[in-house]
DNA sequence: CATGTTGAGGACTAATGTTG
DNA sequence: CAACATTAGTCCTCAACATG
């Protein structure tokens, strides 16, 4: 599979790759500017305006006359402010969705992974078995018919602000929401998936784990979704050892989750962000 | 298997903003 | 002021694709 895009040389002095390298990617970010897309904050980059503290410094832009000057002041003193305060919602409604990626080292404390099992089935038909999330070290498991319901889900769910799957936007959260009913996930999703086909790194979770050199435990090598919904089939005939299978896999895809998500990121920062102006 | 989403591409429009 | 650049929004297609 994946050759992946090559990550272009610096483009910049070294010094200047120094100054922002231990900077988080949200503060790197003018998109959330009304009236801002890619192309303008890539003039921004390429001016030498790297960062929010960057761009309230300067008293003259080329291309921001003064009164936009003022008013997108006042915008990024707001982010600041919302960075602070943790006001993840500030930022996820003015980026688009497959800009997500941007939030995560930012809100990294602040993230769950998620991945869910089910009876099988095209999304929306069957159940969901097991709903596996991992988040601030912790790992929660719910099982169908001993702890898995909407208001257990939800507690713990909502302690987070970012959700982290892999084709989440697709299948485990359209599926969570036709099974389990007035569940509303309406906090944003860095689909990992996305984020690596935007890299040229194509295939499911367990070939990018196998790409970046991730181990899983013997007991649970080679197995895919589908060998998980014959695990719970056998549960249901009275296999206990069978569930304890499903929940070591279920864990592991979780959790590999969050370490994917951190190489994807840097990627894709070194990739779009101001490290690569050109392009 | 069914499913729905994606990125990338293009092609418009209307509006806004900058510059000399 | 005119010329230019950019954005957001719409629409469209397209094939590729990973989930249990």
């Amino acid at each position: 599979m994946c050759d992946g895009k090559k990550i272009t040389a610096l483009s910049r002095p070294v010094k200047c790759m120094l100054k922002y390298k231990k900077i988080i990617m949200l503060k790197h970010t003018f998109t959330i500017l009304p009236g801002v897309g890619t192309r303008f904050e890539r003039h921004l980059w390429r001016e030498g305006v790297f960062t929010w503290e960057d761009f309230l410094t300067r008293i003259h832009i080329p291309g921001v006359s003064q009164s936009r000057k003022n008013i997108f002041d006042r915008e990024i003193t707001k982010a600041l402010h919302a960075l602070e305060k943790g006001d993840i919602d500030y930022f996820s409604i003015r980026l688009h969705h497959n800009e997500y990626w941007r939030l995560f080292d930012a809100f990294h404390k602040d993230a769950v992974c998620l991945d869910i099992e089910t009876m099988g089935g095209p999304a929306g038909y069957g159940e969901v078995t097991i709903v596996g999330m991992y988040g601030r070290d912790q790992m929660h498991t719910l099982i169908k018919d001993i702890n898995l319901d909407s208001g257990t889900l939800k507690d713990i769910l909502f302690q987070y602000k970012l959700i982290i799957t892999y084709y989440g936007r697709v299948f485990d959260i359209p599926f969570l929401h036709k099974s389990i009913s007035g569940l509303k996930v309406d906090m944003p999703n860095y689909d990992l998936c996305f984020a690596a086909r935007r890299l040229n790194i194509k295939g499911g979770l367990k070939k990018l784990e196998a790409y970046f050199g991730m181990r899983r435990e013997d007991s649970i090598t080679g197995m895919d979704g589908y060998d998980a919904v014959k695990l719970w089939g056998k549960y249901i005939e009275g296999d206990e050892d069978a569930l304890k299978i499903l929940l070591k896999y279920n864990e592991a895809d979780t959790k590999n989750l969050y370490q994917l998500a951190e190489v994807l990121s840097m990627m894709l920062s070194r990739e779009y962000g101001p490290e690569n102006i050109n392009r």
